[in-house]
DNA sequence: TTGATACATCAAAATATTTTGATGTAAGAT
DNA sequence: ATCTTACATCAAAATATTTTGATGTATCAA
């Protein structure tokens, strides 16, 4: 049952969890806890470079753990609470498996 | 005060992360999730090479990750339960932040 | 319609990660 | 002591990711 979890998911995880793997992207992911931000918001928190922010912003947007919303010249970036949902769910079924398995080889 | 957890674990989060983002690792994970292997039996399950089992296995390991027992001339890994629950409750913040913030730029 | 702003995209360069095959080490078996 | 097994480590090559600076596109304002 819960290795049914982790297979079916295991793609969408993948590519989730390469978000996760850099240290800016990791950084903006926190900027968006605080709320919607457009990338202008992000140069002014992170200093970082236009085209490197929207270079990260797009494998952001790629794995499927933002969403973007125009208005007028600027691009809003969320985080999508079901992609958070789904990688605390593939974690959950991590830990609860490792509670209560065999040890190998005896 | 999620925020305080999100600070605090951000180095250790990274690390843990980037163990997370090569599709091998997140095999041998889940391999690791029914229980303690050795490198000789990710090698029959994965059929990849001993050295680049190996060179994943030490990401792992830095990570904070795994865990690691000697037997003989076996080495055996493990989770670690810990990494896994520390994981889980940054993201359980991540999602908990999501839920009730501001709109920015209002 | 011109100019400025916000952002995306691109190609090249810089950098980092991964893979491979060889070699090293330590434990156990003979 | 020698051989085999299990694994680590290493340097080089292969590959992938990231950064940079330039250019492109769309929107809005004057």
């Amino acid at each position: 049952m819960l290795k049914e979890i982790r297979k079916v998911k295991k793609e969408n995880i993948s590519k989730l969890m390469v978000s996760f793997s850099d240290p800016f992207r990791l950084e903006i992911i926190d900027i968006m806890m605080d709320g919607e931000v457009c990338v202008c918001d992000i140069m002014k928190l992170t200093k970082l470079s236009q085209s490197r922010i929207s270079y990260h912003i797009k494998i952001l947007k790629d794995s499927g753990l933002i969403s973007d919303r125009q208005e007028g010249r600027w691009v809003y970036y969320n985080l999508k609470k079901d992609s958070l949902i789904l990688i605390k769910e593939w974690i959950t079924s991590l830990t609860d498996c490792s509670s209560n398995r065999k040890r190998c080889c005896e």
